[in-house]
DNA sequence: TTTCAATGTTTAATATTTTCGAATGAAGCT
DNA sequence: AGCTTCATTCGAAAATATTAAACATTGAAA
């Protein structure tokens, strides 16, 4: 039967393209390579790759055998390391979606770090606002905002948040600051697409429903915000989102407490069924030290 | 470096809870198995099986590592079966959860056939009607009836289906059968619990909703059915759920194309980011081969 | 066309690992 | 204590893996 090394010896192969590149790599010398290759070969009775004196090149086979036994590989030294055993560090690919604002506030600013913390994990990032159909095409992680629908999903909250109204200063100087529902009403906003319905209290605590009144939407949460603050109208935001701009008067926020659904935590998701949480474990420790500051 | 094979000891210690029937069960010699054990604790630098002379025992680590291996090993088998290679036998456990008319009428007449194809797969069923949360923990396959919603699994149109209503022919003997949406309204009905809103066509068809007239609900659609035979009302079924009792005369359709949404096809769900897909896909095989009747 | 350089395979000797029977030890049962 | 049942250790033998060196193939340069 063939071993492990026969395997690691396979993905060096692929990896590097080439038996000798791949001998190389694992300090042995070709003809190991080469033979633990066509023992591989053989006890799979399946060529996996094709070779001639001057490339490899994976066959149909190969190729599907290789995504296979890479992840298996990876799950295997996630095993190992989940019994405290070995000190092997945390490689290969962790797919992340995310929406803009998390990104680029709070990700981008430490992601160095990160990187220089694992070295060999290499990140995917889709960064996107949109909700649904997000984690579908296997993806590692997803960053969600605000409620969660039932998923089928593994979810740790990473911070508690939520959402306010909130405008540019110039805006309220010249269209004023709104006092209650009926003025509110009569304010332009910048919205998400799907934020035009809006649930708020009015001053009983009864919950009214109402159609935001726009003049454009966008579908990016960064570029909305951008839109705020040049004055275009009032705004939906996580209040983590916006605190330093509240803070540096480029935003003011506008009737608090009247946004009826706010609670809006930060969500770390993640498919339940993975043979590897090292990475995603690795990552959720980032994503959460990089919110420590809101509490 | 450790072995497969000394991965496959380990299993195979563990199963077998000693070393000696490993050795029994691998036919290989008692000192190989000691052997092989003990250098994958070595390389790993950790302690699996606490053994004395008379038992062996999992320690915390080994029950953590079995687990993970398991699958891995597993999932090898599947990679090396995806490539055509080795007659490696589907073996496992195989978690599924269907509505139990599904499992009563389809499933279970053929079990057996199943079973004896693949005798080293083992088989959880989770028999419910409850549509949601039911993947949520470690199923491997949903068994679906309806529209599906959108939750991230891969799904495979298993057969055509719709929801037609019927009722006992006592019943309508006693209440008359109806012939507009008004009468209807006015019967009984035998309900799922979440099927207490009606979406009817009436006669221009134009869609009418209503809440169904229940002297009770039952949450299972087996016991249902048996409501509806025994002449407690009229009742949404799938089609193919009753098509039997349509023939025999136990139940008869009521108001044929009265229904809105009736589309109700059966679906194969499973997570997309699992490792082993060969034990999924043999049961795929089986249920559609279940249904092929019904086409 | 010939030659060279780069790459992969084969061969056969060498080194390492694995295996097994037998011996040893440890613990429960009578 | 004596017997039985397991697991481990030992040492020799068998099996397997590794390597250098020779060989083969091919693309490109001369």
């Amino acid at each position: 039967m063939y071993n492990l090394s026969d395997l690691e010896t396979f993905i060096a192969v692929v990896e590097n393209k080439g038996v000798l590149a791949a001998a190389r790599e694992q300090r042995l010398s070709p003809a190991t390579v080469s033979h633990r290759l066509s023992k591989l070969e053989r006890e799979l009775a399946t060529v996996l790759v094709f070779r001639d004196s001057r490339r490899v090149r994976l066959s149909p086979a190969g190729e599907i055998f290789y995504t296979r036994v890479g992840a298996i590989i990876e799950a295997l030294h996630d095993a190992e390391h989940s019994i405290g055993a070995r000190s092997s560090s945390v490689s290969g690919l962790l797919r992340v979606t995310m929406p803009p604002w998390v990104f680029s506030k709070y990700v981008m600013p430490k992601l160095n770090e990160f990187e220089q913390a694992y070295p060999e994990l290499k990140l995917d990032f889709l960064i996107t606002d949109h909700f649904v159909n997000v984690v579908d095409d296997a993806q590692d992680v997803a960053i969600r905002v605000g409620k969660l629908n039932d998923s089928g999903l593994l979810s740790r909250k990473i911070v508690n948040n939520s959402r306010i109204l909130c405008a540019a200063p110039s805006y309220i100087e010249k269209y004023g600051m709104p006092e209650n529902l009926t003025q509110l009403s009569e304010h332009y906003w910048v919205c998400l697409p799907w934020q035009r319905q809006l649930k708020l209290f009015d001053e009983h605590k009864k919950i009214h429903t109402f159609n935001a009144k726009t003049r454009f939407t966008i579908s990016n949460s960064d570029n909305m915000t951008q839109a705020a603050i040049a004055g275009h109208g009032i705004a939906i935001k996580s209040k983590i989102a916006i605190n330093e701009d509240l803070k540096n008067g480029i935003l003011v926020e506008v009737m608090p407490g009247v946004m009826a659904q706010d609670d809006a935590p930060v969500w770390f998701l993640r498919p339940q069924n993975s043979l590897t949480t090292r990475k995603t474990d690795v990552f959720y420790d980032f994503m959460k030290s990089l919110f420590l500051s809101c509490e």
